[in-house]
DNA sequence: GCAATTTCTTTACGCGAGTAAAAATTTTAT
DNA sequence: ATAAAATTTTTACTCGCGTAAAGAAATTGC
């Protein structure tokens, strides 16, 4: 930087003041420098920028799985977002491993960033070090809620979801059983189940639940082996499946149309068939799904503002808030 | 680190000694510093450590699109490698746009990291500023080629796809129709329209190729839109269909199950359907597609260790190298 | 045109490490 | 036990930048 000050005619603090904002040095300097900066591209070290600072320009975005559409869709607004806002967002995913995601937030520590947003593992989460890492960097959690934790929470609301499926299903036809993993990992399904339990009895209705065996992230394999070996022992009391997700939903559609049977709200069908999330792909399942979709927008909208606010306030709020948004039903042929 | 250097009672530089290779301090030593390291869980600024460094331990991915599960999934493991070997991988996605593709290696640049692996965006990159990146950082392509740039490019041979599914394919049943994008964003998908031609024709058979309208990253819609007003013409001239990738497949698959059409290779089936890359929910769609698999785990692997190979050897290579890994068919249910 | 205000320049120090060189200490080999 | 070898300590300088203070210069207001 003293070079360039030099080649450029202006001295280094001066030059120092531009980088760390352009609009607070005199336009007849700015001219200047940005003059030279085209002739000699000199481009300031950021790990000396950072290096006496206590908060960086850093964002660090964390995810559960990358490699789930949600995610990847979700993600790619709040990047977005932060891009604009002069932040410089750095992408995480602890795909869907406690140990990475602990070791994802003690390497997020050493980033300083201004801010993080962190949708956690959930079940498999270390709540622990969560809270441990959410005193040290200031924190909004989305998507997945640890009761308590981080600054603020930002999500969809389950209930909403559930509600709305639940109340389609049965207007147009037999109620629906609610099928899920035996162990979900993410507590949204946790919300979901119960709120399917409230709004079945709420209805008059029984509720029925059926709990899929298998772990992880492969949804779509659950969906389909649980649903196979269920056409199988034919002990289906209704003729309508509400999964407690899209991915789950795209394994059930594929066991359903390998068993021959047909998907969809005709009579002559044999199924239907609905999910939660409106996944990315699921206007082009066979047939398209019906499904609740999150509010995308307002959800990494409103998580990058509160971070933004968050940030501006010094990286505590006085009361933690938990914001939910409400869904949307998509009628689409599955049921 | 003075302080904590005190406090272990071991002198400064040879903590540093410590944090930069554990293994080069007397065993005496290192326990004395990992018993203090347990007390006072000091950690290293990174910033200060990076510093003067002209390389850091930071290796660069860039991908196109991580929305799409193809990226997704070769992204997680090659992080998972890197992160093995000691690396910090850094993620960035192009989604789809020039600018921010050119932003994201000129970030890259003040990284300093030690080398970087890239996914180009292809048709829509900028190839100059794609050059002049890899002539300051160590890079390799991976997936998109583009000629001559980087010091290697590591990727599936599009040959080899199109060779067995279009072999399958006329072995099994009428020759197929090639469909792809009007104007695909990846050089993978020139190479396998022209491996097409080439093999129809060697073959004996001649080549049709039919062009879908549309741009982006938006696969699946664009190949139902496509397919939805390609049977409402109703011109084609064959009942199989060769998408240049799953996505594409997964559109049209969808077009024809709402369109009443039955995709399959049993005789009472209308048409019959085939992709390419394997994507990952391939496995899910009705029916299920048979499309031609990617080497995934050969790929990453031997991206990440040419990297590191590069990296080893002072970030040049003295000559390019392109490495093709076969691909695999996948007979499922839609061909 | 002159004072008040704003912006720059000069000078100097600090940050948290890496690292080189010489001296001191510990370990190993004989 | 002693010499040789390996490791650690001491001391001191560097890197690239942020930033504070004081004074100089340019701009603005009237």
């Amino acid at each position: 930087m003293e070079e360039f000050a030099a080649v450029s005619g202006i001295s280094r603090p001066t030059v120092s003041k531009y980088f760390h904002d352009p609009e607070s040095v005199r336009a007849s300097t700015r001219a200047r420098i940005e003059e030279a900066l085209a002739k000699y591209d000199y481009r300031p070290n950021i790990y000396a920028i950072n290096q006496n600072r206590q908060l960086t320009k850093n964002i660090g975005i964390v995810v559960p799985y990358l490699a789930d559409p949600f995610f990847a869709e979700i993600v790619r607004r709040i990047e977005r977002r932060c891009i604009d806002a002069g932040y410089s967002p750095t992408l995480f995913s602890s795909h869907g491993e406690q140990a990475l995601e602990n070791q994802i937030l003690d390497g997020l520590r050493s980033l300083k960033p201004a801010g993080v947003l962190l949708a956690a593992l959930g079940r498999a989460s270390d709540r622990q070090e969560i809270e441990k890492f959410c005193r040290d960097v200031p924190t909004i959690l989305f998507d997945s809620n640890l009761d308590g934790i981080g600054e603020a929470f930002v999500g969809s609301d389950n209930f909403s979801f559930v509600s709305q499926s639940v109340d389609y299903l049965t207007r147009s036809g037999e109620p629906p059983i609610f099928v899920e993993m035996a162990t979900p990992a993410n507590p949204n399904a946790r919300k979901r189940r119960t709120a399917y339990v409230t709004k079945m009895e709420g209805l008059g209705l029984e509720p029925h639940i059926v709990q899929l065996p298998g772990e992880g992230w492969a949804f779509e394999e659950i969906g389909y082996q649980g649903t196979m070996k269920l056409l199988k022992d034919g002990n289906l009391p209704t003729n309508t499946i509400l999964c407690s997700n899209d991915r789950l939903a795209i394994g059930v559609l594929s066991a359903c149309y390998e068993s021959g049977l047909k998907v969809g709200q005709d009579p002559s069908c044999d199924l239907r068939v609905a999910g939660h999330d409106d996944h990315p792909f699921a206007r082009y399942t066979c047939p398209s799904l019906t499904t609740v979709a999150h509010d995308y927008d307002s959800v990494s909208n409103r998580s990058v503002e509160l971070l933004f606010e968050l940030i501006d306030n010094g990286g505590r709020f006085e009361q933690r808030s938990e914001v939910l948004f409400a869904s949307r039903l998509i009628l689409r042929g599955s049921a």
